[in-house]
RNA sequence: GCCGAUGUAGCUCAGUUGGCCAGAGCAGCUGAUUUGUAAUCAGCUGGUCGGGGGUUCGAAUCCCUCCAUCGGCUCCA
C-alpha cells in the first residue's frame, strides 16, 4: 500500500501501482470523468501512469493551465495523426502545445496547404477524436527511436532524438499514429470536443533562419463546443480593440506608401494625445532630477563606429547619407546614446555633478525587416522617451531603483496592472554576441537583480534576451489578442562610458569611469500609444483624451448658447467643442459616442433658459443636469483623482 | 528577409464559372427639415478595381512581376 496526500493535506491509502486515474474514480465518477491530467510529486503524470510509492498529488481539471497544456499538446498529436492520413508520407517536426492552443511544424515536401485545406483536417480530427483513441506510453531505446524515423525518412525527429539521452525517450501512439513525445497526454482523444485550426505560417526548423522553412499549422481545441464558440466571440471582441482600427477611427494617425512603410504620419488628434503624454512624463522627469537635451536626427558615421553599433548594425541600418562633400557620411540615429556620451563629453565633471540624468524625447530611425513591420508597434521611425542617467559605481542601485519608481507610477496612473517585469540577462552559452568584460556584465546583472528585489517586483529571467552592450530590466505589456510588446526598460551599460572614455574626478582628484543607464518608461511614443488604445479601447483618461468634452445644440437655434458654454469651458481649460452641425441630435449623440468623448453636453431650449447644461457620460447615458461651472468642477476633481 | 493570405470610392463591403458604361451603405456636396439622449429625407459628386507587364475578340476576374497590408517565423541597438 502507499499513501497519496492531496493538495488539502488529506491522505488516503492505494495499492501500489494506482493511477491518476484510479484515484479520480476512487473518488467521484464525476471527478474521474472531468480530470485531465495529474502533478505527482511535482511531475505531470498521464491519467494512465503508475505511481509505484508514497506521493502527493493533484489531479488536475480543465480549469488549470496544467490541463490546458495536455489537452492542447494532445490535440497537436490528434492533428498530427489527421495530417498522417489526409497528406501521406509528410514529415514532422515539433507540435507543442502554446499559451493558447498549439502548433504542429510539418514538412509537406512537394504539397502546399492553403487555408482552405483547414476544414478538411479539422473534419478529419473530430473523426478521429470520436474513435476514442487511447494515448499509450511506451518507453523506447534511442537506437529502436532512431531506427523507427530512419525507416520513415523523417530526418527531423531523428535529429531530435540525436540530442536526446538513451533511456530518457518516450512514444506515444494514438491510433496509427505513433510520435517521439516526452508526453504527458490525454487518455484518449474522445474529449477533445471541439476542434479550430486557425492559421498557416511558414517556421525555420528549429527557429533558425539558416534552416528550412517548414509549414506551421495553429490550432485550438476545447473539450465543449460551447468553450470554443466563448473563445472565438472572444478573439472577435478582441479584435475591435486592434489600435490599428482605432487609430484609424478616431484619426490618431496613418501611414502612406509614399511616405514609406513604417514610417507613421500623427493626425491632429493623434499628435494632441501624445503631447499630453510627453508633458506627463516630463513633469515627473523634471520632479525626479532630469535635465532636459536636444540632439539632432543624424550623426557622423564615427559616432556609430565609436559606440560600437555601426560594427554590430551598420549593414542592416539605413545606410549612410552622403553629402555633397567628398567622404563625408552621416547615419540617421538609431539611438540617442552616442549623442547624450558627447554632452557628457563637453565639459570635465566631477563627483559631485553626477549623477547626471539626461533627458530627450528623441526621434530614432531603424531598418527594421519589412516583415517585422506592425501598426504603431512596430515601425521603422520612432521616438524614444528616453534618458541616460551617469552615475558612480555607489550610486547605481540607488539610480536603477528610481527608474523603477517612475516607470511603476506610470503605469499606476495608466491602469496597466498586468505587466510582465522581466530581467533581460545573457545567454548561459552563446556570448561573443555580447561586448564588455565578464567582470562588467556580471556587476550589471547583479545590480538589475538586487535593485528589482529591492522594489519588490515579481519579476521572469530570461537569458539572451540582453542588449548586446548590458542586461535589461523590461516591462511587458500584452496587447488586445495577448501579444506580449515591451514598453518600459531599463539598461546598465558599462560599455558606452568605455567607447566614449567618459570620466569624472573623484574626491581624491583622480579619475573614474561613470555607468551609464539608459531608460525609457514609455519605451516608445508609438508603441505605448499602440498599447493604450488596445488596453483602454480608444476611451482614454479624462486627463490625455483630446477632446474631454462636446457640446451638443438640439437644434442650430442654441448654437449660440453652445457657444457661449464652451467658451466657457475653454476658459477654464477644459478642452471642449461644439458640433454645430445640421443634424438631428440623435445623430449627434451617436456620433460623437462614437468618437469616445467622455462628455456630451445636450443644449436645448430648456438649458438655455435656466443657463444649465445636460450631462451625457460616454457609454453610460444621461447624468442630469447641471450649470456649467459645475461641469467644471466635476471634470477637475475627476482628473485630480486621476493623476495624484 | 522568409512562408502563407489579402488588396474594388475617404471608410465598410457586393461583384458567381472572363461578357453592356463596376455596385451598395456610410462619409462628402446641395437642398428640404430646426430636431430632446446612439443613424431625418431627397438629389448629386466620387473608382487607372494596389502599380506595371502578359494571355484573350473581351480582364476587377486568368498568368507573371513589383508594391503595400494581414497572420506567423526570424529579427528587435
Amino acid at each position: 500500500m502507499i499513501n497519496i496526500t492531496f493538495p488539502d493535506g488529506s491522505v488516503r491509502n492505494y495499492e501500489k501501482g494506482i493511477t491518476p486515474y484510479g484515484i479520480a474514480q476512487s473518488i467521484s465518477p464525476r471527478l474521474a470523468n472531468d480530470v485531465i491530467v495529474a502533478t505527482v510529486n511535482g511531475v505531470i503524470y498521464d491519467l494512465e501512469r503508475p505511481i509505484q510509492e508514497d506521493a502527493s498529488v493533484k489531479l488536475h481539471k480543465w480549469e488549470d493551465a496544467e490541463a490546458k497544456q495536455t489537452f492542447w499538446h494532445s490535440s497537436s498529436h490528434l492533428m498530427a495523426a489527421a495530417l498522417e492520413q489526409l497528406y501521406p508520407g509528410i514529415k514532422f517536426g515539433i507540435g507543442p502545445s502554446i499559451e493558447t492552443g498549439f502548433y504542429y511544424d510539418v514538412d509537406l515536401g512537394d504539397r502546399n496547404l492553403v487555408e482552405a485545406d483547414l476544414k478538411a483536417i479539422e473534419d478529419k480530427m473530430l473523426e478521429l477524436a470520436r474513435q476514442k483513441q487511447n494515448f499509450v506510453r511506451q518507453d523506447i531505446s534511442k537506437e529502436e527511436a532512431l531506427k523507427t524515423y530512419t525507416e520513415k525518412g523523417d530526418q527531423y525527429k531523428c535529429e531530435l532524438i540525436r540530442d536526446l539521452e538513451d533511456g530518457t525517450i518516450t512514444f506515444y501512439t494514438n491510433g496509427t499514429f505513433t510520435d517521439l513525445c516526452r508526453g504527458p497526454h490525454l487518455r484518449d482523444t474522445s474529449i477533445i470536443k471541439a476542434v479550430k485550426l486557425t492559421s498557416i505560417a511558414g517556421a525555420y526548423w528549429r527557429g533558425n533562419e539558416k534552416n528550412k522553412m517548414l509549414t506551421r499549422i495553429y490550432g485550438v481545441t476545447f473539450p465543449q463546443k460551447k468553450l470554443l464558440d466563448e473563445y472565438v466571440a472572444m478573439m472577435e471582441e478582441a479584435k475591435k480593440r486592434d489600435h490599428r482600427k482605432i487609430g484609424k477611427e478616431l484619426e490618431l494617425f496613418a501611414f502612406s506608401q509614399r511616405v514609406g512603410q513604417g514610417l507613421p504620419l500623427w493626425l491632429p488628434k493623434g499628435a494632441q494625445l501624445r503631447e499630453r503624454l510627453e508633458m506627463f512624463l516630463k513633469k515627473v522627469q523634471k520632479a525626479h532630477g532630469y535635465l532636459p537635451v536636444i540632439t539632432p536626427h543624424i550623426g557622423q558615421k564615427e559616432l556609430y563606429v565609436t559606440s560600437g553599433h555601426y560594427a554590430k548594425y551598420g549593414a542592416d541600418s539605413f545606410q549612410p547619407i552622403h553629402t555633397p562633400q567628398e567622404g563625408e557620411e552621416f547615419l540617421l540615429k538609431p539611438m540617442n546614446c552616442p549623442h547624450h556620451c558627447e554632452i557628457y563629453k563637453t565639459k570635465p565633471r566631477s563627483y559631485k555633478d553626477l549623477p547626471l540624468r539626461l533627458a530627450e524625447f528623441g526621434t530614432v530611425y531603424r531598418y527594421e525587416q519589412s516583415g517585422e513591420l506592425h501598426g504603431l508597434t512596430r515601425v521603422r521611425g520612432f521616438t524614444q522617451d528616453d534618458a541616460h542617467i551617469f552615475c558612480r559605481p555607489d550610486q547605481l542601485k540607488e539610480e536603477f531603483c528610481k527608474v523603477i519608481d517612475i516607470v511603476l507610477y506610470i503605469f499606476k496612473t495608466l491602469d496597466f496592472n498586468e505587466f510582465i517585469a522581466q530581467v533581460s540577462l545573457r545567454d548561459r552559452v552563446n556570448r561573443e554576441k555580447y561586448i564588455g568584460t565578464d567582470e562588467n556584465w556580471e556587476k550589471a546583472e547583479r545590480a538589475i537583480i538586487e535593485a528589482a528585489e529591492e522594489k519588490g517586483l515579481k519579476t521572469i529571467v530570461e537569458y539572451g534576451e540582453a542588449a548586446f552592450y548590458g542586461p535589461k530590466l523590461d516591462f511587458m505589456v500584452r496587447d488586445a489578442i495577448g501579444r506580449k510588446w515591451q514598453l518600459g526598460t531599463i539598461q546598465v551599460d558599462y560599455n558606452l562610458p568605455e567607447r566614449f572614455e567618459l570620466e569624472y574626478i573623484g574626491a581624491d582628484d583622480k579619475r573614474y569611469r561613470p555607468i551609464m543607464i539608459h531608460r525609457a518608461p514609455f519605451g516608445s511614443m508609438e508603441r505605448f500609444v499602440a498599447v493604450l488604445i488596445e488596453h483602454t479601447g480608444g476611451r482614454f483618461p479624462l486627463w490625455l483624451t483630446p477632446d474631454q468634452a462636446v457640446v451638443l445644440p438640439v437644434s442650430e437655434k442654441y448654437n449660440d448658447y453652445a457657444k457661449k458654454v464652451c467658451e466657457l469651458l475653454n476658459n477654464y481649460d477644459i478642452r471642449a467643442s461644439i458640433d454645430g452641425r445640421n443634424e438631428t441630435i440623435g445623430k449627434k449623440i451617436r456620433e460623437n459616442e462614437l468618437k469616445r468623448i467622455p462628455y456630451l453636453l445636450i443644449v436645448g431650449e430648456k438649458e438655455e433658459a435656466a443657463g444649465l447644461v445636460s450631462v451625457r457620460r460616454q457609454g453610460e447615458g444621461d447624468q442630469g443636469q447641471m450649470t456649467p461651472e459645475e461641469f467644471v468642477a466635476k471634470i477637475n476633481e475627476e482628473v485630480k483623482n486621476l493623476i495624484s
